[in-house]
DNA sequence: GTGTTTGTTATCAA
DNA sequence: CTTGATAACAAACA
């Protein structure tokens, strides 16, 4: 599940791989993965240069230059997208492969839903086994509205402080979990992360957010910092589908204290951590230490 | 055939 | 009208 480290990685080695250059062709192999069309791509993407990659939450946004409308095309991966760049320094099957000889794998494959190439001749695979990512095209106008109606304050920016994300909770009774999974109130966080951070704060996820403390509040924020600047360190974390652009796992797996971890012990008080469903998503906590 | 996996949105209930 | 809880979506695997 690629949340904020894992969208941030792509980002950061797409922007070193790619900007400045053109678009040269588009083939979208599933209609139903871009919007508005797949004719409008091949009408509003060919020939445009990329004049930065920026992320919000999840959310891939590449600004295109000259002011031609669309001027921004966005990709959001969701639970199994995948956004993999090959410049054809190893030739194999097809006539393009992935940089890395150990993650080596044949590409298009047949969760490839587009092929965007680039005037060198590169080439951007997006995959997504489950088809509920989306490339999509749209305007500043269209763009500045999907920012302001879907995405709070950014971890680790300035527009996220304690006092902000207390505010933001505090118009919800929701469990504490499911307040962190919305992405209006903070943006970037998912199922791995939202584990992580409620245990490294000591906070059972069933909880109302109306009562947790102020004090609880500050550790949760300080929480969500800390672990989400080490996951971007580490190159995001990869559990079942993620991979960055250039085929590679992440490396923050190994660091993960309570996800994908029922049934085992508790790193804090060696107590059996739970696994259970709380806002309809597998939950992984510490009985004992997350109160 | 059944249950699971999750980001986001649609739908329903209170 | 608002809020919160849940279903649905898609596809593959155990």
């Amino acid at each position: 599940m690629p949340e904020l480290p894992e969208v941030e990685t792509i980002r950061r080695d797409l922007a070193a791989a790619i900007l400045n250059r053109r678009f040269k062709s588009v083939n979208i192999l599933s209609p139903k993965s871009a919007f508005p069309s797949a004719a409008f791509f091949e009408k509003s993407l060919v020939g445009r240069e990329i004049k930065a990659i920026n992320r919000r939450g999840k959310l891939l946004i590449f600004q295109l230059a000259s002011a031609v409308e669309p001027s921004y095309l966005l990709i959001h991966l969701k639970m199994t997208g995948q956004l993999i760049y090959s410049d054809k320094k190893h030739k194999i099957a097809g006539g393009h492969s992935l940089n890395t000889a150990e993650e080596l794998r044949v590409l298009p494959n047949k969760h490839t839903r587009a092929i965007l190439e680039m005037d060198n001749g590169a080439l951007l695979f997006f995959n997504d086994l489950r088809k509920f990512g989306y490339l999509k095209l749209v305007s500043q106008a269209e763009l500045d509205n999907i920012l302001a109606m879907n995405y709070g304050p950014e971890p680790l920016t300035s527009a996220f402080t304690v006092s902000s994300f207390i505010t933001a909770l505090s118009r919800t009774n929701v469990k504490i979990k499911a307040a962190l999974l919305n992405q209006k109130l903070v943006a970037g966080l998912g199922n791995i992360y939202a584990d992580e951070v409620l245990w490294d704060a000591g906070i059972n996820p069933n909880r109302p957010v109306k009562k947790v403390t102020p004090a609880e509040m500050k550790k949760l924020f300080q929480a969500i910092n800390k672990i989400i600047k080490l996951a971007v360190k580490h190159r995001g974390t990869t559990f079942s589908d993620y991979v960055d652009s250039s085929g590679r796992k992440g490396n923050f797996s190994r660091f993960l204290k309570v996800y994908g971890r029922g049934g085992e012990k508790c790193p804090k008080c060696q107590t059996t951590l739970k696994k259970e469903k709380v806002a309809g998503r597998g939950t992984h906590y510490c009985p004992v230490c997350q109160k």
